[in-house]
DNA sequence: AAATAATCCTGCGGGC
DNA sequence: TGCCCGCAGGATTATT
């Protein structure tokens, strides 16, 4: 189940594969994603070429150019702003993609591209460095989506109202203390609503909780300005070390190459309800915001 | 404006 | 063994 961490994975497999591959077909064998795959979608990619690939919540954005170009030696960097080692082309188009739930892409070499299988929904044929790769999307759930665009990202609903990336200095403690000052709700759903701020999904606000020892019914305005210090330092701390670890693998996570992530050993809490609280040792509890799990250590977080 | 509920979907695991 | 049911959950949309 994707989260930033694991999206984030994805995103630098990506980058690695495929910089600068040639888009030569498409092959859609399901369009009825979270929203239907546009009709021209196939169209309007065949010939372009993979300039970066972005991330901005828990979306990707494969960024495309109608020129070729010749992939730089060093990466380009585009989680950080970076310097890019060679002039880019200019992007023309944006194919934005997400995983939902369930959803993965694999890059294959051609020449052991595998036989279509239940849920293999798109198929995007490319060529880098004169090598044939086969992008494969598989989606069971089909909670993910697909589609291109031009123009600039604020222009697109899905994108428009996003709140801050955690990683980033948008998000800090000053910012998150002011923009929950009238939000009497949990504090657990604040952190999971994305115009607050992005990338922490069910899992890593439970984590995070956890970690800055704060409970999860707490209403969002009644944290002090010193415990929100503590909160931002513990998403930061835990998106991050999530995806030094590779992202997490529950059911059926994995990265661009088919492999697990190995973050889950880590947790503390998710998952773990009934279990001993590895600080403490207290039972951990189960409780339920907006129907997702929380999971929580009555003795640690207050 | 914020909070809550409903919705989409398939696979899996527990209970009987 | 097999069937039913609940649950998993990101994010939009609708409703209060």
């Amino acid at each position: 189940m994707p989260e930033l961490p694991e999206v984030e994975t994805v995103r630098r497999g990506l980058e690695s594969i495929l910089l600068g591959a040639r888009i030569s077909n498409v092959v859609v064998r399901n369009r009825r994603l979270r929203w239907p795959i546009p009709p021209d979608f196939e169209a309007q990619l065949v010939g372009l070429s993979l300039v970066s690939v972005e991330r901005r919540s828990k979306y990707l954005l494969f960024r495309l150019s109608a020129t070729e170009f010749v992939r730089a030696v060093a990466p380009r960097m585009t989680s950080q702003p970076g310097i890019a080692v060679n002039p880019l082309p200019q992007v023309v188009g944006t194919l934005l993609a997400h995983l939902g739930m369930t959803g993965s892409f694999i890059a294959h070499r051609a020449d052991s591209l595998p036989a279509p299988r239940t849920h293999d929904h798109v198929d995007l044929h490319l060529t880098a460095r004169d090598r044939p790769y086969v992008l494969r999307y598989n989606d069971p759930r089909r909670f993910g989506s697909m589609h291109f665009f031009e123009g600039n990202d604020a222009a697109q609903p899905l994108l428009a109202h996003l709140g801050p990336e955690p990683l980033t200095d948008a998000l800090d403690a000053a910012y998150l203390y002011r923009e929950t000052r009238r939000r009497t709700g949990p504090i657990k759903q604040a952190l999971m609503d994305n115009s607050l701020v992005v990338g922490v999904g069910n899992i890593y606000a439970n984590e995070s909780l956890f970690r800055a020892g704060i409970h999860p019914n707490r209403a969002a305005n009644r944290i002090s300005l010193a415990r929100h210090v503590r909160l931002v330092r513990e998403v930061k701390a835990v998106l991050t070390e999530a995806i030094a670890a590779g992202g997490s693998t529950l059911r059926d996570f994995v990265n661009t190459a088919g492999e697990r992530g190995y973050f889950q050993l880590d947790y503390f809490v998710y998952g773990r309800d009934g279990k001993p609280c590895k600080v403490c040792g207290t039972p951990l509890k189960l409780m339920r915001h907006g129907g997702r799990a929380t999971v929580f250590c009555p003795t640690c977080q207050r």
